[in-house]
DNA sequence: GAGCGATTGTACGCTATCGTACCTGGTGCC
DNA sequence: GGCACCAGGTACGATAGCGTACAATCGCTC
């Protein structure tokens, strides 16, 4: 099952290493976006762990034991239905972190995470960043604009999944997943990414051979390349450009 | 076109008054929630303003002007496609807020939120806003608690978009709108519950056709009546239940 | 290098919903 | 009282996606 992708951005500090972590290893976002001495007080308490896919990081409904800021790979969130399929609203990086209901005082996630593409994280416990944040103001700040920027992905995605048709779906949900791995290919099985997408495995094969066969993307077992990246982007719904646009937005309005 | 429902909840006391507000006309959650020295900081800034159906309060993409304590009635939250299709992901009523990028720095809207149900509600300017978050801390935590509220709702209506019928949609909304609004009269057009509910008129009127045979609702022009709650509770997806029951256990979880 | 499980390709009939169009009946306005 | 308008009812063919089933193929293990 968990293949381990061509991920070896960690190298060899990448050990789960006990508390405390290298400043030189950190690629979240948000962590590299604090000030230096929130960033340290933050740095101390973490975990480096991690993350394989298809593990299961929190579940809809459950107490949240962990927050983890992704420093590489790819999450998913998922709303799960009464009888057991779950249809994701939104997507996790390098610029994300998992465990927000904790930061404003709940214990319970509304949602689950599960890691699509294995990367790795640094963790700590819901405790020890009520503690953080009460030293770090701007780690409060930052977070919660996070939480809007994944408010503003999952209002999107309730649009796109009402409007749009598999095949756009699917192109921009490879253009999501792109952004955050990195490279090119996406390494995943067109099973698990029906369930992403919330319809039918034969649904993606099929949506997936068109975009094949205009040369748009390549795929192999279990894993799909984006070939021509512009091409994608008008295959897919306007529903990414709507989100990496407001998402820009965002970023160049933030106050400190 | 816009109506004036019986909702004569505001008394006199609802013109649009000065800055300043009487707070035995609050019914805002947040604000009521408030310690009474926030609470009085916040409200000597508030100015009331009557909520017509059909008013724009926000524009997706644009500069967010002032920010509203919502006090009776019921806003929808709406995401805008290219084709100017809107599609509602959330509701808010007396629980709510309006404006919430500004209260993490951000200045614009990436929503659409229009009035659905004339009520009323307490606004200021974002700038005061701003000046009111800096010196009440629980107002901050109460606002980025409510925005995770609305997201919670965002995710689970993404997921029922793509899953469920529209009848099931049709009475998860309803229930949704009765909760808000107080009675169970909701005065809205099938032309209008089509747009929240991001298909065509024409399948409302099916749908609706079908939940007032089985007794679950009536209707006139331009409204509807619940008429059996809990059936109407049994028809609809379960996507009601689950926002409810994630937004009591928040409540109740939730830590000052 | 044979076998087996995992992944992908394809087909079937079926249903919900779509876009569109046209009709009916109530409401309010002059 | 008459008229215009608007909300709601209904119908039509078209289509995307569903659930299901089964065949084909790849890659790993033994």
């Amino acid at each position: 099952m968990a293949k381990t992708p061509s991920d070896v951005s960690e190298k060899s500090t990448a050990k789960s290493s006990p508390k405390g972590v290298d400043p030189r290893s950190v690629r979240n976002e948000i962590l590299l976006s604090l000030p230096t001495k929130e960033c340290t007080t933050v740095l101390s308490e973490l975990e480096f762990v991690p993350m394989r896919a298809y593990d299961l990081v929190n579940e809809m409904g459950e107490a949240i034991e962990f927050c983890y800021f992704m420093n590489s790979g790819m999450t998913s969130i998922l709303t799960i239905l009464g009888d057991g399929k779950g249809v994701e609203v939104g997507l996790t990086g390098k610029e994300g972190f998992i465990g927000l209901p904790v930061i404003v005082g709940l214990k319970t996630s509304a949602t689950r995470a599960v890691v699509q593409i294995t990367g790795s994280a640094f963790r700590l416990s819901t405790a020890k960043l009520l503690e953080a944040l009460a030293k770090c103001p701007q780690l409060g700040k930052k977070l919660n604009r996070y939480a809007q920027e994944l408010a503003m992905q999952a209002t999107q995605v309730a649009a796109c999944n009402r409007v749009h048709n598999v095949e756009e779906r699917l192109a921009r949900w490879l253009l999501m997943s792109q952004d955050r791995v990195g490279g090119n290919l996406v390494p995943l099985t067109q099973e698990f990414l029906s369930h992403m997408l919330g319809t039918r495995r034969a649904s993606v094969t099929v949506a997936a051979g068109i975009l094949q066969k205009a040369g748009l993307i390549k795929y192999a077992r279990g894993s799909v390349t984006v070939a021509d990246r512009s091409k994608l982007e008008d295959a897919a719904c306007e529903c990414y450009a709507i989100i990496k646009r407001q998402s820009q937005n965002w970023r160049n309005e933030a106050q400190a």
